[in-house]
RNA sequence: GGCCCAGUAGUUCAGUUGGUUAGAACGCCAGCCUGUCACGCUGGAGGUCGACGGUUCGAGCCCGUUCUGGGUCGCCA
């Protein structure tokens, strides 16, 4: 008897011509060309291959299987009479001499074609993945992931990182994104919580004496999904070094990275290292985000002052963002589209107005800025043909407004976007505290345990108040790469008593960091290492070199945006007895 | 939770000012075709126009409600 199979079906050439083979795989079409000549594709995992038949016999077997059914075909390599060069095995073509069903597709009409599934719809495609895998340029992605993730690891190891796995069940974490709950059967009333990141664990094992950490980490958090954010799980490559600073990890990540991005990505540019550096302020001012997309060629400049007083009414106290476009020939209907779209995103209007070819100011709110023309041109540098963007609002929204203007004018205007590369920037500096928007008190903007720049001394001086407390930034850095945001991390505070000052910043004290945090926080009270980290998003970082929009397209088996498995049926009901063991009262239906 | 968009054949879509029997492409079925490779040609089957209600002599189209999906804001330390 023959093995179950000789050969793939890329596998076969012209030199295997007279050779007795077996293929098997998936029967993808049939294409009858007279009552006693057709050809039958097989595909399987590799490739495809061509299978001749020429006996009415064998005809009417091959007509009585469904498409997508699995065939094995056992037979002769021929060289073919007319050849396929957009094919590697298009030279050959198999002649079956003996046929086997191994799974029969029970139905003739499939949910959407194969080849096209990427055209259907996604409710449809998700509850039957299994089908839309089988098309080779949605697999394509699944194995281009295997591909980065191996790089990933195999970079990581060799840079002496250790790659250790925490737990999944563990405690549920007081601030940040909401947790998934897992009721202790043991324990009435309590629950385990599923990681929003290995983040207390990675800094535990820090402080136990590993030097590097690494993990491929999946990540579970309950907030709603978005195109490149995934309800529910996500994987990190998360990582950790003891005894080292901001330099060191972008040292780590701008050499593990770029090379990784340019073997995989759809395009072949990435930016060098060392990374662009931009401090959120700076980002936040000159492009309006920060996550900015460096590819786009524009800026945001500052409007508020040359235009203060023009009359406008929604200027009236506001800081006012300025896009400047040169060149600008598009007509009045796409500046409406624009102002448009970008309202709907950013929730807040922008306006505009433009100079002509003559230096005429025409469009918009021009009238109000006629007065100040000579003022504007020069402060904005504007030269005839300029288009004008404007975003006002206070400043935080003035600038986002204008950000978004900057990027959707960067992508639909001709000529101020190159797609086909990737540019990293890392986002430094970031504000430790911020004042709430709705407690107006001190409140801590991102992580509270990074370490603040100036330690002990700058919370002391604020805490005198001879520093405000909102000039304080942290050792917290973002990775962003085509405006898309990678990655998050920071140099960690390992010493208590920077921690419970900074805690007293907001009113809280050491009571309250024991009580969040009382691992960590005992921990660190036994010696522990200066630190710090990043966690990069795997699915984010296969989106972009695979050159996705979607981040669903990269993950093998993704959940829809309400946090469904369509295809599992998750989440679903289960059986009141699983609840009684639980200490779960069963949901009373209406 | 708010806002925007979409929902018509198995699939992707078109459907004019509200007007006879709702169309196309692909797929499916049948027939023809001896070198196809997105095979070709001929014919056929296939529709609760997401659901409910309203306006109207008449609704796929207009109005209201609702469901589903996608995008986005909030949220994601």
């Amino acid at each position: 008897m023959m093995q179950s199979r000789t050969h793939t079906c890329n596998e076969l050439r012209i030199g295997d011509a007279g050779r007795k083979v077996k293929i098997v795989g998936w029967m993808e079409n049939i294409r009858e060309v007279s009552a006693s000549l057709a050809f039958v594709v097989v595909r399987d995992f590799y490739g495809i291959t061509q299978v001749v038949v020429e006996t009415e016999e064998m005809m009417k077997v091959f007509r009585d299987i469904t498409r997508e059914s699995t065939i094995s075909v056992e037979g002769t390599v021929r060289e073919r009479a007319s050849k396929n060069p957009k094919l590697p095995t298009g030279d050959i073509e198999v002649v079956p001499e003996k046929l086997e069903v191994l799974g029969r597709c029970r139905y003739n009409e499939l949910p959407f074609q194969i080849n096209r599934s990427r055209e259907a719809d996604e409710t449809t495609r998700l509850k039957y993945r299994y089908l839309d895998l089988r098309n080779p340029e949605v697999k394509n992605n699944i194995i281009l992931r295997c591909g980065v993730v191996a790089a990933l690891r195999a970079s990581m190891l060799e840079h002496g990182f250790l790659e250790i796995t925490t737990p999944i069940l563990t405690a549920s974490s007081p601030e940040g994104a909401r947790d998934y709950l897992v009721p202790a059967r043991n324990h009435p009333g309590k629950f385990y919580a599923l990681p929003q990141a290995p983040q207390q664990f990675k800094q535990l094992l820090m402080t136990s004496g590993f030097d590097r950490y690494f993990q491929i980490a999946p990540c579970f958090r309950d907030e709603d999904a978005r195109a490149d954010r995934s309800p529910g799980e996500f994987y990190q490559l998360d990582m950790e070094m003891a005894f080292a600073n901001q330099e060191d990890v972008f040292a780590v990540l701008e050499d593990v990275l770029p090379p990784i991005f340019a073997k995989y990505g759809k395009y072949n540019i990435a930016s060098a290292a060392p990374f662009r550096r931009i401090s959120f302020n700076d980002a936040m001012e000159t492009y309006g985000s920060d996550k900015p997309d460096l590819r786009i060629d524009l800026t945001v400049q500052d409007a508020t002052k040359v235009l203060s007083g023009c009359g406008f009414e929604p200027f009236a106290g506001n800081t006012v963002k300025a896009v400047v476009v040169p060149d600008f020939t598009q007509p009045r209907k796409f500046i409406d589209q624009l102002c448009a779209d970008v309202e709907v995103q950013a929730s807040s209007k922008p306006y505009w107005f433009r100079l002509d070819e003559n230096g005429e100011l025409v469009g918009g709110i021009s009238k109000f800025v006629a007065e100040k023309k000579d003022a504007v041109t020069a402060a904005l540098g504007l030269k005839p043909g300029c288009f004008v963007g404007l975003a006002s609002g206070k400043r935080s929204a003035a600038q986002k407004t204008a950000g978004v203007l900057r990027k959707m004018l960067g992508v639909s205007v001709p000529g101020h976007i190159d797609t086909e590369r990737y540019e990293f920037c890392w986002i430094v500096d970031f504000p430790m505290y911020e004042i709430g928007e709705e407690s107006g008190e001190l409140e801590f903007c991102h992580n509270p345990f990074s370490m603040p720049n100036g330690g002990l001394e700058i919370l002391e001086k604020a805490e005198r108040h001879e520093a405000d407390p909102l000039t304080i930034t942290a050792y917290q850095y973002d990775l962003v790469c085509n405006g898309v945001e990678l990655s998050s991390g920071a140099v960690r505070n390992h010493d208590p008593e920077i921690m419970i000052k900074a805690f007293e910043l907001v009113g809280l004290g050491e009571n309250d960091v024991k009580a969040k945090f009382p691992a960590m926080y005992n921990a660190f009270c036994y010696g522990a290492p200066p630190h710090a980290g990043i966690a990069p998003g795997v699915d984010r970082m296969v989106m972009l070199l695979a050159g996705e929009d979607s981040i669903r397209e990269i993950i093998p088996f993704p959940m829809n945006k309400n946090a469904q498995d369509l295809m599992m049926g998750a989440p679903s009901e289960v059986e009141p007895q699983q609840l009684r063991e639980l200490h779960i009262a069963p949901v009373e239906k209406d």
